[in-house]
DNA sequence: AAGACGAAAGTGGTTGA
DNA sequence: TCAACAACTTTCGTCTT
């Protein structure tokens, strides 16, 4: 786990309020420094706010010159690299800024074990993001990431299994139950139905009937089925287009789970509001 | 006309020899 | 490394409302 918590410093000899005293920003990872560097700012004013006078083009040379020994060595330079695009494909795909240090950092470490050397920066940043996405159960897929970088999915997945199996990082298979909450809001369906769909998803989990089946799928047809349960019926195609699935793929699915769980559900007679809730009576679904 | 259905053929990943 | 395999996709003609 990264601590991403303030950085106390203590002084010795100070108590009190004082005694925990904030030195600077918590290390940032998002810097390829680490923010740790010197940056010399651009007003021509010294520490108190007073106008330097005389030599304004000295000025400028030691600016230059601090910027361009930040970044010395190829490595850091890649890091910089990088960090620019995880912010970037970051900020359009909605990363958390939590989520970003985290890649950042694992890039880092990527670097220093030198795994990256010869690869496309993108590609292993696109590999990293989507480690971090699984590690932290977010709900996209690599399809997604594959089109925000531009590269094959096929390569991605490959670049994404290799960075993993070399970082050693452990990822639990996902659960379909992380895509509930954000296909339900792109469908506009109830907070009711969302629970209904979770509870769903439980029940064939316990009962084992998701194993090897793609999350996004089963998803798909649980929502499929609780929406019309819920009287918020939506079609195959509004699914499908929502969750990056076909609707043979629903179909399969969802005739299979309502086989499975003995459910009988008349999806055509469904189309009306009020319609039963989906739930557990005695502990039965 | 929209929505659902299911057969058929093809794809990529997993598994076990 | 290779073949077998299950899940999934694409395509398309048919049925139902």
């Amino acid at each position: 786990m990264l601590d991403y918590g303030a950085e106390w410093v203590h002084k010795p000899g100070v108590s009190g309020a004082d005694e925990q005293s904030r030195v600077s920003l918590p290390v940032n990872y998002m810097m390829h420094d680490k923010g740790l560097s010197t940056e010399i700012g651009w007003t021509n004013r010294d520490y108190a706010g007073v106008q330097i006078r005389g030599n304004t083009s000295q000025m400028y040379r030691m600016r230059q010159w601090q910027r361009r020994v930040r970044a010395v060595t190829g490595r850091e330079k890649n890091l910089q690299n990088a960090i620019k695009m995880i912010s970037k494909h970051g900020t359009k795909l909605g990363i958390p800024k939590t989520d970003q240090e985290e890649c950042a950092a694992l890039y880092r470490r990527g670097l220093e074990m030198d795994l990256l050397r010869g690869r496309p920066i993108k590609l292993v940043v696109g590999a990293i993001m989507f480690i971090i996405n699984r590690k932290n159960d977010r709900a996209r897929t690599i399809d997604e990431y594959a089109i925000e970088f531009g590269i094959p999915k096929k390569e991605l997945g490959r670049a994404y299994r290799e960075m993993r199996r070399r970082l050693k990082v452990k990822i639990k298979p996902t659960s379909p139950i992380i895509f509930v909450e954000r296909y339900c809001n792109s469908l506009g369906l109830s907070p009711e139905t969302q629970t209904a769909t979770r509870e769903l998803l439980n029940e064939c989990n316990e009962r084992e009937l998701l194993d090897g089946k793609s999350p996004s799928g089963v998803t798909a047809a649980a929502i499929y089925i609780t929406s019309h349960m819920q009287g918020q019926a939506r079609t195959q195609r509004e699914i499908s287009d929502v969750c990056n699935v076909t609707e043979v793929t629903i179909r399969n699915r969802y005739k299979q789970m309502l086989t499975d769980l003995n459910i009988e559900f008349d999806i055509a007679a469904s189309k009306y509001p009020n319609q039963p809730m989906v739930g557990r009576v005695n502990g039965k679904l």
